[in-house]
DNA sequence: GATTGATTTGACCATTCGGTCAAACCGACG
DNA sequence: CGTCGGTTTGACCGAATGGTCAAATCAATC
């Protein structure tokens, strides 16, 4: 386990289940809800054992966030600056709301942190994300200018796609205890997709 | 403190106090991350005092919840289904974003409650809140058949009310990190506005 | 199959937390 | 002043929780 000594294949597999199993029970019940015990349990080791793989609870929610905060901006990063600008961000609204429905676990692990006050990745949040949206935004500007979609407030276009999409994952239990039987992400991807068309059209 | 027995200033006062700081804690750290002492320090009171006035910590959690539920759904109620469509969900739109910007603790406690599953109000979703949407919803599919406003989904366009306005309450720490010093409200009501405007004005 | 380092575990510890209780305190009212 | 119901508190309890440790077990290599 030192940093010299090679990753072993049990250790891979017992790290990737620990990660695993922490996605499920962190997101379900955030970080201070959570227990080790629980972790241990849904990754089928005892609790010394998984701490002996990760140092705490907290390196462990470490862990994912870190590796989350990549995953979790890729879609904006790949918004070109070239091709069509309306279905370059509709690309980008399509790709989020796949995450909803995708990685639900992974969405909820961020609202849960980021609602109560980020408190673990507030740095990241004014470092790689605002840097990452300040670029973006400039090129939705620039696009805007070119009179190529109308003009709106980019970082509020920005912060409507996240809170649209998320929304579905984030408040999953409310959005189906209202829908019933039918399925979010049918009529939500519809729905998405008009809104934003009919919001950035050039008039 | 008996059913029968009148209840005092002291007892308004206290009970108030409990349920203002309640009210902090929850909605910083979630239930389980919010501890009774932490209540009963904001309050003013010594922990036992403080169970002198309710019987559990989820005792205050059920009553802050449940003097919530109304609060919250009353901007939607107020949906009248006479006078003009664009203008009435318009205004439900600006009093749900007023009540981010004014009550900002109460709609993170809900989302709290909400991403972790609502183990304590599932049934008030799919009962009260339910049925409200369902009315509501019969209303605009009612002014979309007249053609009065646009043809969108009526369900999914109330989520997106939700998530657009709540987003600047329970995200509040991402969306100041991006913006800076700017005020968000200030550009949100504003380009919120814009959106449903042209989302739901008949082609 | 013996050795050695990696892995696993049961027992244990200190702290925190929700909650209890008997005793003390306080204030209104006769 | 005395009394009595309502209020407050210090001391305490049991359970849960994050984390430790020495000892046992396992697995790869010689």
């Amino acid at each position: 386990m030192t940093a010299s000594s090679p990753t072993t294949r049990i250790q891979m597999r017992n790290r990737a289940s620990i990660l695993e199993a922490a996605l499920d029970v962190f997101s379900a019940h955030g970080f201070r809800g959570a227990t080790v015990d629980q972790i241990a349990l849904a990754a089928g080791l005892s609790k010394p054992n998984l701490l002996y793989y990760f140092p705490s609870k907290e390196a462990i929610h470490n862990a994912l966030l870190e590796q989350l905060l990549d995953l979790w901006l890729a879609p904006l990063r790949t918004l070109r600056d070239d091709g069509d600008p309306l279905q370059e961000l509709l690309a980008y609204v399509r790709r989020k709301l796949e995450m909803s429905r995708d990685y639900p676990r992974e969405s909820r692990l961020f609202a849960n942190e980021i609602v109560q006050g980020a408190p673990r990745i507030h740095d990241a949040l004014s470092g790689d994300l605002k840097q990452l949206v300040d670029e973006k935004c400039a090129v939705i500007s620039g696009w805007i200018e070119e009179g190529r979609i109308a003009r709106v407030h980019p970082y509020h276009l920005i912060f409507s796609i996240w809170s649209l999409t998320q929304h579905y994952a984030d408040f999953d239990v409310q959005v189906r205890a209202v829908l019933g039987t039918e399925d979010p992400f049918e009529g939500a991807s519809g729905f998405i997709e008009t809104l934003y068309t009919r919001l950035l059209t050039p008039a």
